[in-house]
DNA sequence: GATCGACTTGGGCAAGTGCCCAAACTATAG
DNA sequence: CTATAGTTTGGGCACTTGCCCAAGTCGATC
């Protein structure tokens, strides 16, 4: 359905332009996105950022806070339904698998995480996102009888954040070298697989 | 020694451009390092940039590169000393611990692996960097017994670059909290000390 | 018809950008 | 002294930046 009114109008170009503020910043980089580019790319005249939204900053805040939020409670919704946390783990990672370091939405995190560090609003916001994640890791670990839930917890999200990091450097790196390192992690220590085969990277 | 004849003076500037790149980089970002703010830092006039150096880009390059290996040449250093790995990985960590989420050093790193991703030289040679670190890790792992040592390193290095960028939104989170995790991680599992497991808390 | 409000247009501004270059400076060599 | 080579200066070019705004379009309401 093709929007008439122009409330209806409005309401698609603002998603227009944070759809296009997502690509952008993991393409060309948080910095280098400028009204008229991402503009450009939304398909709309660059009038319009400053119509709909209070600024450049603000927008991007937005756009990169929505994308993450859905993303992460996707991922929250994978543990709700494995019983094992480390099968939860894996499933974030296999997904990682498929890019070659240049996972969009890989860079919109890390991108996002540098941006924090200059912007207090997104700061916290996006501490309150990582907190509300790192919470749901938590509770899955815990019912899984793990022995150090919290510590544990930010053992693993900090590497799969610094998987991706280091991924964009080495393309050949694969999730499923370190998996059986991370559900070592994950798992109550109590029944460590007796042989694992050393993986290798590119 | 202050400097007297030209090639000296020229040798100076390009040190002082350098090093104002390492600091701008972390303070404000990669992409928000101009030529004109640079040459404010280094305390030289905007036009030496282009006269010492091919590009902006190509200064900032060599500044990040060059500082990258001095640092990790240096915590190299500290694991050929220490007979256990996980000695120089809290060593490694609790370096970070005394900064808040703003650590130069640190910032340095994320920006460098953010740059990297649209520079493909810059690529090759943090890629090259890396895998000199990753090796010495391997190593000091494989002298310690560890049953795998490269798998274990993957998620050792993406742990510590994970950190500081969590670190970044949530200053409160300590090297200590993690580190019995890590020290089980690096670890042989078979506790070649007597009794060892369940130290200090943070 | 007129009016209203949300939205859109296109042009503009001051400031900043990377890079360039002719001219000047400076210490050494012939 | 005059060359010479390396370095430094200050201004400039063409372009992009975030943000602004008067004038316009368009459907809904009176």
């Amino acid at each position: 359905m093709v929007p008439t009114t122009s409330a209806e109008r409005g309401r698609a170009v603002r998603a227009q332009l944070l759809a296009a503020a997502r690509e952008l910043v993991s393409e060309i980089g948080w910095n280098a996105v400028s009204t008229r580019n991402l503009a450009d790319r939304a398909g709309v005249r660059a009038g319009l950022v400053h119509y709909h939204f209070e600024s450049l900053q603000a927008l991007l805040r937005q756009a990169a806070v929505e994308g993450m939020r859905a993303m992460l409670d996707e991922a929250v919704d994978w543990w709700a339904r494995a019983d094992d946390p480390a099968d939860g783990i894996e499933a974030l990672l296999t997904g990682l698998d498929q890019y070659e370091g240049d996972d969009p939405a890989s860079l919109l995190f890390v991108e996002a995480y540098l941006a924090a560090t200059r912007d207090p609003l997104l700061r916290t916001q996006m501490a309150d996102l990582m907190l509300g994640f790192r919470g749901s890791l938590v509770t899955a670990l815990e019912q899984a009888g793990h022995p150090t839930p919290e510590a544990t917890a930010i053992v693993v999200l900090a590497t799969l954040d610094g998987f991706l990091l280091h991924k964009g450097l080495d393309p050949g790196l694969s999730a499923a070298t370190i998996m059986p390192v991370l559900r070592q992690l994950a798992g109550t220590g109590l029944s460590p697989d007796p042989a694992e085969p050393e993986g290798r990277n590119g």
